[in-house]
DNA sequence: GGTTATTTTAATGTATCCAAAATGCGCCAT
DNA sequence: ATGGCGCATTTTGGATACATTAAAATAACC
């Protein structure tokens, strides 16, 4: 009786949330961009309410912001926030690995590896929109041995706000081979049990992107200020 | 015009969101307690409607768990989750600490020691309720510094959870003294530029009431259950 | 008598409707 | 001509009403 599934069917909020979501990701949605209601919701058929309960979500996300009666816009953040977002990264990550490496067996090599493969497939097959979604599945299989399921919470948050900025990355990066390399280096150093060089190269591995994209973001935003 | 101010009127919602907060907090609403949407909307004389945004607003924020067509109840948190909690806690502390004190003049010094002055009061009145906000006043001062906007987003989140299981460590904590001293030590710390040393301490700060509680709430929970 | 199918009921989810607030435009006064 | 005031339009916020879904209770059947 253990075995009860909650059975997590999604409400219409949550799949208007979701498209939303990925609207935003993918640039179709600008940031600072406002977001009227009405125009949302006869788009997607529906009434104004779920759209709005979508919003309060992806508010609480911190894709968008509400101000009161004067409706909601896409979060923008400053070049300095950008950088925090992958600082945090870096820390929840870390801390993830760490606590996971000690703890995976074989099961959970063998499950990196599965979405390991798929993620290069995505690669090569240049599906940028699936490979965010990807990546993060491939970085929670290595740290799902940790079994902290809190901290993955809020990590899968931080995610959601770098993947906007990883997109633009990926698209000004022809050169993807040592990507892959890192991400098979990362499974590795797990395997061999090598935890401190492991997570240093994870702190790399996020670090760079980093600092290519606050390079990126600042040319971008320099020449539409102008 | 850097200076405008986005007046941060509350609507509806959030003040009953406010509210309801506070009720799961101080334990009025108990872990696992369904809600039912119209004896709240009774409850506070408005429509269902903004209750519900108010319990998506918790929900967002980890306080309730919503099931689909089944309505909300208050999370439950298993002890290895509230464990989780206070780990999440000393790793995002300590980050903006590290940060913070460097970047720390006369003038976070003199606020840390406001808001110090204030929550001693507190301390003394036995005004556990305005406590529990004094006290992430009072370590939010410490990391205001910082600059680390986001960073702030997710320890507020992360400290509302950890506010639940404080209170009853706070109520079982008739010796109120030396978390008073590591108050003051932390602010002595971080004015000398002894930043090891401060996180050292701020990782205690953190972790002791952990342990404390996981016993308490085991010890809550086993008599329950029986 | 126990189990399953059906009806009933209660609670949630969605839509429509109305009110309040904010922005934009036009008018008037200086 | 310009700046302030007021009205109109637009958009959000909240309430009421309706549909949908899951649980509970009852009844029928094995």
């Amino acid at each position: 009786m253990p075995s009860k599934r909650p059975i997590p069917r999604q409400s219409l909020p949550d799949a208007i949330a979701s498209d939303i979501r990925e609207r935003i990701l993918n640039g179709e949605l600008v940031e600072g961009e406002v977001i009227r209601q009405e125009a949302l919701a006869d788009e997607y058929d529906v009434s104004r309410m779920p759209i709005r309960e979508a919003l309060k979500r992806l508010d609480a996300e911190g894709l968008v912001q509400f101000t009161t009666n004067r409706g909601a816009s896409v979060t923008k953040h400053s070049l300095r926030e950008i950088g925090e977002i992958f600082d945090l990264r870096i820390l929840l990550e870390v801390d993830l690995f760490r606590r996971a490496i000690p703890l995976m067996g074989p099961k959970d090599f063998a499950a990196c590896e599965a979405v390991l493969d798929r993620m290069e497939q995505a690669y090569d097959a240049e599906d940028i929109g699936k490979w965010g979604a990807l990546n993060f599945e491939y970085h929670s299989a290595l740290y799902a041995a940790a079994g902290r399921g809190l901290t993955h919470e809020l990590l899968q948050r931080v995610n959601l706000q770098s993947d906007r900025y990883v997109r633009m990355h990926l698209s000004a990066t022809p050169e993807r081979g040592p990507i892959k390399q890192e991400h098979r280096d990362l499974l590795n150093l797990a395997r061999e049990g090598k935890i401190d060089e492991a997570c240093a190269t994870l702190a790399h591995h996020i670090a760079r992107p980093k600092g290519h994209l606050l390079e990126l973001v600042a040319a971008q935003r320099a020449s539409e200020a102008g």
